[in-house]
Formats: structure tokens, C-alpha cells, sequence
DNA sequence: TGAGGTGTGTTGGGCGTCGA
DNA sequence: TCGACGCCCAACACACCTCA
């Protein structure tokens, strides 16, 4: 997060211009593909070239509608072929169809068309909507071939609110429920769909302004698929670009791994790309992460153009039959491989199948898009927002930690009775594999597949776990906290820190004083003023001052600096004190000293019986003992 | 990797007070 | 009497540690 008048990271997708955009001249940033390398750089064709790059272009853009693509790849092609925008049109088209396509499939009517032109059936967004319904070329695939989450579609799983029930992926009515999109899988149509929603929102919020399709789908990802907050919480579409331009504008650059690399760059390069995976998936909502990971490896892990590459065309799902070459280390031979089928897995550990032949093909986009720009960074005279205030509202939905590989990471509140089985799941990206996990604590779970095992605990799984039950819930957020944390590596609050007995006497003499000072005011008994009714204002004054004294310092010895404590946290601490309970009546926490009783006790107990058993040790190998002791 | 223990921090419902 | 506001505090969420 940087403020205003914080120093920007330069992105790797800046170039000299500054990321202005739309981008003159034909300059290709370092974020431009690397697989675009693959692309002759000289065209046989004899055609006179236009004069300027930026005639060319239009030129180009003109006759490859509709599909468009971003400037920075068709200046690549144009300036590969000498400017001949017909060279360049051919070389374009064809290096979409190794992107679009890999490998051609054997089988069907699906074959990619030779010029790369995109013929598809396929209704326009909107119109999609009636064809989904109705049985349309596209719209009648079902296109999640059962891939909702939820393989379970009973009543029992109907959510009152609506909320959790996971059923049709793609229906129209659940455009306005973020979960619905979000947890479901292979409902690519009503992610287009939703994309273009948010387009006619910005533009009728924004006086016309519009964005990109890379744009809304990583606008949507970014706010979880809530499209009202994306133009609830953005005031300027620029706004929303300065975000889209620190989250994801890096992740143009290309990924490499050398063999010079060290060990930890690797392993950073590694984590970059499973980070990069996790969020095509959850941009697509595809459950055929083998392909997903196809596309990436081949464009060089370029997101950004991966999802501009899936909205305009669509990705097609790998056929796993064939195989693929793969370059053997050090022979320079190539060497045929078989494509293993990844799949990502519901709620009942079923695999969700790949989309279906026609399913994956994405629809004609409608007209009124923005054109892809090189960078996401707005016009720097644009100025960048100040987040502090958004982020505050930020902070439970969505998160505020950068990506991880975590597949539609979600740390909302578990809620008793709220029925939202997509948080049985845990999903991620780990050194480039699927990760599944499937929550089963010491409950049945009928219908679960048996390939899902868990630990062996001695605790018999008897019982079915209930939505209504406080203790399940509770046994069930605990699951997903440290299993996230585990995956991610990041926590979503920073770590409580002990009380040292300096803040303590600290916070002590705070109240010390303000009882003093209400004595001499009033010529009232201690006992007479207390307990202290502590306004606002005085708790705010207490928690600077302690801060004030402690925030960066390592107070007894403390093993991190201290961070600043809050209002709140300084009042429960004064119910935590003996002393304060006592000589100011504070109210005693009973919880605490409850829980810290029985602590003393366990420890007791745990003491007893380490001493019990070192006897027992004595008398049974008592040379063992002395050794242990040394 | 699942789960329990522990200490810290936050939340939201309940309650009292005050002014219209 | 009622609504608005502020404060309190029980409940619980959270991170971290540890063990099996």
C-alpha cells in the first residue's frame, strides 16, 4: 500500500514513457510475452508500409476486430514485420493459435481454424444468457459438466438466504451473489457476463468512461466478484487502475527459471509462478488446472495476457491424450510427453471434468470495451488515491494481503446456522501442483468421496457435522485458519504480544493518576470514585501515551519490538490485573482467570508427571538419566 | 497435518444516561 | 416516553506453540 507522496515501486511493465497509456510508438516493455520471441521477425511480405506505427495500428486494429488485442503485441508484430500490417496480421493470428489452442486436438469439430479467425456460435454475453437457458449452441453444454462445488444438491443444502446453496453455475439470478460466482466452477459465461455487467456499471457511473475486459475480471477477482463495490468503493476510474497497477501489473513480467539460479531464487520464481496459476483459476473459475497451467508455461506465465487471451477467445481445455515436448536438460533433445489431467475437486472430492467441447469458446465481446493497454498504471497526472480510509473498510472484505496461492482464499467469518460449504474446501497452488483439502474434524460425511483421508484419530467420526452447532463451527474456522496460514504463509492480523510487567505497571499508573486527580477534584475516597467511568477521549489519551513510551521498544526483554496497542485492548488488559481488580475495582475478567487457572493447573499437572516418570526412569536405567542430565 | 492449549485483541449486544 | 449515544463486558476470533 503507498500512500500519497510515498515513492511508487516501478513496475517491470514500466518502460521510459512512464506507463502512459495508451502507448505511442513501438516500443515492447519487458512485460510483452516472451513466447512473442517465437514470432518471425521478418515478413516476406512486400506490401508498402504505412508510414507510422501508430496509422499501422489502427489499421491493424481495424482489420483483426473482433480480436482485439493490446497495443504493445500489436506493435511487437507490426515492428516485426517492417510495419506491413497484412505480415503482421498473419504472424498475430498465428501466434494466437499456438497460445489459444496448444495442441491441436485430434478429434471433433473443434479444430482451430487455420487463420485464427474465431468463428464461434457462441451467443454475445447478453444473449448468451437466454441461450444458456434455452439450449443455444454454447448455452445448452452445460459448461460445468456438474462442476458447481457442491457435487451435493439436495434440499438439505438450500441455504434460506440463499447464500450457500450451490447449485446451476451459470444461472442468471445468482449474477448479484459474489459466492455463487465465486465458488463455482467452469461458469465461465457468467463470469463474462458479470465482466460486462461491471463495464455498463463504470461507464454509467463514470460519464461514459469504460474499462478493459482484463480489467473487470481483475477487478472482480480483486473484490471478490461483488461488482457494486467495485464502483462503490472507487470513486475515479483511475482509482481502480492505481490498484489494478500495484496488484497486478508485475505479474505481465515474464517468469524464467535459469539453471544459474540459486536454490531461494528459484523456489521465490516457483511461488510467483503457483501465485499466478491460483489467480487464472480464480479469474476462470476453470477446473482443468492442467490446462490453465498450459497456457501460462507457453505465454511465459504472462496472467495478465492469459486472461485478456480468455475473455476474447476463451482457453481450451488440453487433451490429455496427446502429448507434449519437452526439451530433455542438457541433450538439447525433445522429448514426447504425456499431458497428466489435473482437476480440481468439489466439495464431495469429486473432479469437476473439463469444460466440454463447445463450452470453453468464449462469445463475441460486446461493444463499448476499453482496448488493452501495456500496463494498468493510469496517467500519472492522475494522481493516486490516498487508501487509507478504503483500506480500513478493506481490512475483513476483501483482504488486504497481497496474493497468495490460495484458490479463492476466503477469511470471512464462519457464522452459525450460515450454510457456506465452499469453506469445507481449502484449494491452492503448491510448487506448481493442486493442492485439495477437504475439511472432516471427527464427523461423518455421507457422499464424501473415499479417496479423502484424514489423519488417523482416535476420535470415532459418529456424528454429522451441523451448520447450527457453535462447537462445530468453531472446530471448523479453526481448520481453515491454520490451514490458510500453513499454505499462504500469511496471517491475516499480526500476532498478539505479551504484556510486560512495565506496560503493566504502566497502565496501572494511568488509572493511578486519573483516580488521584478525581480525589483532589471532587474530595471524594478512593473507594468513593471508583470504579472509573472512562470516556472515549481518556481511553484514546491512555493508549497514545503507552504507545507513545512503548511502540518500537523491547520492553523486558520482549523478543519483538512492540507494536501500538489499541484503545480496547489497553480497557481488557485492566481487567486482566490483579492489582487494578483489586485496588480500583475493575471488573475481573472471569474468562481469563478461569482459563488461566486451569493453565496453572495443566502445567502443575505436566510438571508432576515429568517428575513421576524421571523416577520411574531412576529406578529403571538410572544411567540412561545421568547422561540425559550431563 | 489435525487438534488442543494459551494469551491477546476485537466485536456487538446490553444497559445506563441524557436530552428533546 | 423515546431515541440517540456512550460505555461495558462476555463471547469469541485470532496467532502461535506444541504434540501426536
Amino acid at each position: 500500500m503507498s500512500g500519497r507522496g510515498t515513492k511508487r515501486h516501478r513496475s517491470s511493465s514500466d518502460d521510459e514513457d512512464n506507463g502512459r497509456r495508451p502507448r505511442p510508438g513501438g516500443n515492447i516493455g519487458p512485460s510483452a510475452p516472451a513466447t512473442l520471441a517465437a514470432v518471425p521477425t521478418n515478413s516476406a511480405a512486400a506490401s508498402a508500409p504505412p508510414a507510422d506505427l501508430a496509422t499501422a495500428r489502427t489499421a491493424m486494429v481495424q482489420a483483426l476486430l473482433p480480436e482485439a488485442a493490446p497495443d504493445h503485441m500489436l506493435s511487437h508484430f507490426l515492428n516485426c514485420a517492417t510495419l506491413d500490417v497484412t505480415a503482421a496480421i498473419a504472424s498475430f493470428r498465428a501466434h494466437r493459435q499456438t497460445i489459444f489452442a496448444p495442441p491441436p486436438a485430434t478429434s471433433g469439430g473443434d479444430k482451430a481454424k487455420g487463420n485464427g479467425q474465431r468463428k464461434s456460435k457462441s451467443p454475445s454475453p447478453t444473449n448468451s444468457k437466454k441461450a444458456s437457458s434455452s439450449g443455444g449452441v454454447d448455452g445448452g453444454a452445460k459448461d460445468n459438466d456438474g462442476g458447481a462445488i457442491d457435487g451435493n444438491n439436495s434440499d438439505e443444502d438450500k441455504d434460506p438466504d440463499g447464500s450457500g446453496s450451490e447449485d446451476d453455475s451459470d444461472s442468471e439470478s445468482d449474477d448479484d451473489k459474489p459466492d455463487h460466482i465465486r465458488h463455482r466452477y467452469n461458469n465461465e459465461k457468467q463470469r463474462r457476463r458479470v465482466a460486462t455487467q461491471l463495464m455498463n456499471d463504470v461507464r454509467k457511473s463514470f460519464d461514459g468512461e469504460t474499462i478493459t475486459p482484463t480489467e473487470a475480471i481483475l477487478l472482480l477477482v480483486y473484490y471478490q466478484w461483488d461488482r457494486k463495490m467495485v464502483v462503490d468503493v472507487n470513486d475515479k476510474i483511475y482509482h481502480m487502475q492505481w490498484r489494478l497497477f500495484h496488484r497486478y501489473d508485475r505479474m505481465r513480467a515474464p517468469i524464467v527459471i535459469n539453471s544459474t539460479d540459486t536454490e531461494d531464487v528459484k523456489k521465490l520464481k516457483v511461488r510467483e509462478q503457483d501465485e499466478r496459476l491460483a489467480l487464472l483459476i480464480e479469474a476462470t473459475g476453470r477446473s482443468d488446472v492442467h490446462s490453465l497451467r498450459h497456457i501460462l508455461k507457453t505465454s511465459a506465465w504472462d496472467l495478465v495476457d492469459a486472461i485478456s487471451a480468455w475473455f476474447h477467445a476463451g482457453l481450451k481445455p488440453l487433451d490429455t491424450t496427446q502429448t507434449t515436448t519437452t526439451q530433455t536438460k542438457g541433450k538439447g533433445k525433445a522429448k514426447a510427453i504425456a499431458i497428466a489431467p489435473v482437476l480440481r475437486r468439489n466439495v464431495n472430492a469429486d473432479e469437476v471434468p473439463a469444460p466440454s467441447q463447445t463450452a470453453w469458446k468464449a462469445p463475441k465481446p460486446e461493444r463499448g470495451w476499453g482496448k488493452d493497454s501495456q500496463t494498468f498504471e493510469p496517467d500519472p497526472n492522475d494522481s493516486e488515491p490516498d487508501y487509507g480510509s478504503d483500506d480500513e473498510h478493506l481490512i475483513s472484505n476483501p483482504p488486504v494481503h497481497a496474493p497468495v496461492p490460495v484458490i479463492n482464499e476466503d477469511r470471512s467469518r464462519l457464522r452459525v446456522g450460515q450454510k457456506e460449504r465452499h469453506k469445507l474446501v481449502l484449494q491452492g497452488i503448491s510448487n506448481g501442483r493442486y493442492l485439495y483439502r477437504r475439511y472432516l474434524g471427527p464427523f461423518k460425511w455421507p457422499g464424501l468421496n473415499k479417496s479423502v483421508k484424514g489423519r488417523k484419530s482416535t476420535k470415532k467420526r459418529n456424528e454429522e457435522f451441523d451448520w447450527f452447532n457453535k462447537k462445530h463451527i468453531g472446530m471448523l474456522s479453526r481448520w481453515r485458519r491454520q490451514a490458510i496460514n500453513r499454505l499462504s504463509k500469511q496471517t491475516k492480523v499480526a500476532a498478539s504480544q505479551p504484556w510486560s510487567d512495565e506496560e503493566n505497571k504502566f497502565v496501572y499508573d494511568l488509572t493511578r493518576k486519573e483516580v488521584d486527580r478525581l480525589m483532589k477534584e471532587t474530595g471524594k475516597t478512593q473507594k468513593e470514585v471508583v470504579p472509573l467511568v472512562v470516556s472515549d477521549d481518556l481511553k484514546k489519551k491512555w493508549a497514545d501515551a503507552l504507545n507513545k513510551k512503548f511502540t518500537g521498544t523491547k520492553p523486558g526483554g520482549a523478543k519483538d519490538p512492540r507494536t501500538d496497542r489499541t484503545a480496547p485492548a489497553l480497557m481488557t488488559q485492566r481487567c486482566r490485573l490483579e492489582s487494578m481488580i483489586q485496588d480500583f475495582a475493575c471488573k475481573r475478567d472471569k474468562t481469563f482467570f478461569a482459563k488461566k487457572a486451569k493453565a496453572d493447573q495443566n502445567r502443575r499437572a505436566a510438571a508432576k508427571a515429568a517428575a513421576a516418570a524421571g523416577v520411574a526412569a531412576d529406578g529403571d536405567d538410572e544411567e540412561e538419566e545421568e547422561e540425559e542430565e550431563e
